[in-house]
DNA sequence: CTGAAATTGTAGCCTCGTCTACATTTTGGT
DNA sequence: ACCAAAATGTAGACGAGGCTACAATTTCAG
């Protein structure tokens, strides 16, 4: 099989750019945790006062070893503190991207529904598109919503 | 501090359903990278005829043995072959899904075209997002794009 | 005030996705 | 036909994220 040139199939993107769409999307991916759990403490702290381990793994469907871990990689990125038996609290940091991150997902949520896809469906999907949102993207589809 | 109803927090979604929506989010995240990996093979034997390891490894931005390893995942699940350096193949159900992974990709990327953002942004956005939109909200998607 | 229940924390195991380093096989230019 | 270069494959390491099992602490009902 004689190796083609790109110009003959200009039907697929170039390698590198190619490779760079995955490298996005890969580390998207791996932001995507993080920021699910510190939108779900900062919601917990408004809504019941307090951000507890047992209840943050309750409410994301994972064991309490589970959460604890995970919420211990938040302390070690700084978006979280926490005592011994008390309960997470965020950073400022923490919080910044908290609020971030629960905008965004508002924002893909009425997105969705705004193009007609129905509402409980929208909420779901969009626990997972929001991390894979660029702030382009967030751009224009603020701007659809305002202008349709 | 005392335990609140959930009629006091109307303001979040139930446990129940929220931990749903996480866990979907999980499993979709578990397929997307096969999905990606039967796309672009299924890509590249259309352009330019066979597969190759170290092909798919470039595109994607990973090392040859990352790609062979995640190339044997598709096999052990029934997805892909290969014999020793030779090309991958895709089996009928790895074409299939490729089939499905293609025009699901093209539906979310002139989706986001069309609610107004920019191409190269919704190639690379659609990336990921793809792999969380689900099969009611595709349908939206056709709808909204055949009567806007 | 006290002991059972709930919560929190720790330890150890697994799989997946990534890498580097090295070994083997195939390919292609002379 | 040969040998160097490219491609492919294998081995071993690591971190993330999940689990179960068990230990320690706190909370609360009686
Ligand atoms: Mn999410
Ligand atoms: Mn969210
Ligand atoms: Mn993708
Ligand atoms: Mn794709």
């Amino acid at each position: 099989m004689t190796k083609l040139e790109r110009a003959e199939r200009p039907d697929m993107p170039t390698e590198a750019a190619q490779a760079h769409r995955f490298g996005k999307a890969r580390s998207a991916q791996s932001a995507a945790l993080l920021e699910d759990y510190v939108e779900l403490i900062s919601d917990l702290m408004a809504s019941v006062g307090e951000a507890r381990p047992t209840d943050v793994a309750r409410r994301l469907g994972v064991s309490h070893a589970t959460a604890i871990k995970t919420i211990s990689r938040l302390k070690r990125e700084g978006l979280a503190t926490s005592r011994p038996y008390r309960g997470v609290f965020l950073t400022d940091d923490g919080e910044a991207l908290a609020e971030r991150v629960r905008k965004r997902h508002r924002l893909v949520v009425d997105l969705l529904v705004a193009v007609g896809v129905p509402g409980d469906c929208a909420e779901a999907d969009a626990e997972g598109i929001e991390h894979h949102v660029s702030d382009v993207a967030l751009a224009a589809f603020r701007d659809f919503l305002a202008r349709r």
